[in-house]
DNA sequence: CCATGCAGTTAACAACTGTTCTCCGTAAGG
DNA sequence: CCTTACGGAGAACAGTTGTTAACTGCATGG
């Protein structure tokens, strides 16, 4: 517990970080459940006892993995919803964001998109967790919105839900898409699907019963 | 060659089928990447060589597996998009009907969620080849509806995969859905979802310009 | 300055993996 | 009826895996 870090826990956190980015590498080829724990050790160059320092198991590697590159995710999420709107220019903005984090972080989506609905349960629950806190966030920029006025909250959730799964989709997409134009035209169609979401937002009060 | 089944491809088949069965079934817990050859066998019964005579690897009774979860996923989705247009009957009977799904193939759905971005590349795109056939069906269906006049195809290309994501989306959630009510919560969004989808379809071609 | 704590090592374990080669029984086809 | 083709069994292979235990060196805190 000492206030400093000291150069003892500050060697520990950079192989921890070690692990984590190896573990990351070696899984752009493969699934989680499949990662094994020796394997990771090799890469980073180190004894595969000396795993047990940083995590309990694989699983456990993998929820700090979860935070790690949510934790990535998060600023690029609010930035995104906070311009989307309907407008033209904001929807392509968003876009670009999505297309500049896939470029940063690729290996972060790729993770995410996969164990999301991966073979680790611990892993699986939270990436949900932390998507839910994520769809929460997007739901409160939505609210402030002038366009939310006379929505309910669950409904306004709906919608936010919506957003981070196209989002994401979109990420994968993104991530995935090779050859010239392929970007281009993942861009195009998400950004018409934002503005049909979009379109359906403007006119949801619009029906002659409220909401039930 | 023989035109009749024959007393021996029958027993081959029923292997083959008993195969595909035991890895659907333990790839409850974990992910086609960290599925066994020999845990495969085992499962049915049979000596890991004679996995051999059927498949060359684990990734090719992947391909086959896709087939077969996305076989039985077919028909499903076209009945679900031929009822849901607008109205708020139709999309409550295709919720039901994916919920029916859900039920009656749980293995399969969480099988083709999970291996859509899973670490096997050849399971991988053979899933993603299977969606968007589906994805161009579901857009056949929508160019038939009158509300779809003027619609380019590009645009209603865009909509069939927001349809068709959502739809897997669900079946997803309703999988994984436990505890009382969490289905049911689960329906109730996804049934706001395809309606305010449904709502920027029918308000698509409002606005001043075309559809640029 | 010295004793403690702890990241990392080494060795060893039983169990498991995919793959090859050789063999067996039997249905199929002439 | 007799040969062939083939689904499956068996044994063996070289590697790999997770986990244990006891050990070492060194930064840390008193």
């Amino acid at each position: 517990m000492s206030h400093i870090p000291g150069v003892r826990q500050a060697q520990k956190q950079k192989t921890r970080q070690a692990l984590l980015d190896a573990a990351l590498e070696l899984l752009e080829g493969q699934s989680l459940s499949s990662l094994g724990l020796r394997e990771v050790t090799r890469a980073v160059g180190i004894a595969p006892t000396a795993f047990y320092r940083h995590f309990r198991s694989i699983a456990d590697l993998g929820v700090a993995l979860v935070e790690q590159a949510l934790g990535s995710l998060h600023p690029m999420i609010r930035t995104t919803v906070s311009t989307a709107g309907d407008g033209e220019e904001r929807v392509a903005r968003a876009l670009e964001l999505i297309a500049r984090h896939v470029d940063a972080y690729p290996a972060h989506v790729r993770f995410i998109a996969r164990e999301r609905h991966g073979g680790v349960r611990p892993v699986r629950e939270a990436i949900h967790s932390q998507l839910g806190l994520f769809t929460a966030e997007v739901g409160e920029a939505l609210a402030g919105d002038p366009a939310s006025a006379g929505w309910s909250e669950e409904d306004v959730l709906m919608l936010a839900q919506l957003y981070v799964d196209l989002m994401l989709g979109t990420a994968s997409l993104l991530l995935e898409a090779e050859g010239p134009g392929a970007r281009e035209r993942v861009s195009r169609t998400a950004a018409r699907q934002m503005r049909l979401i979009g379109i359906g937002r403007t006119h949801w009060l619009d029906r002659p019963d409220g909401s039930p």
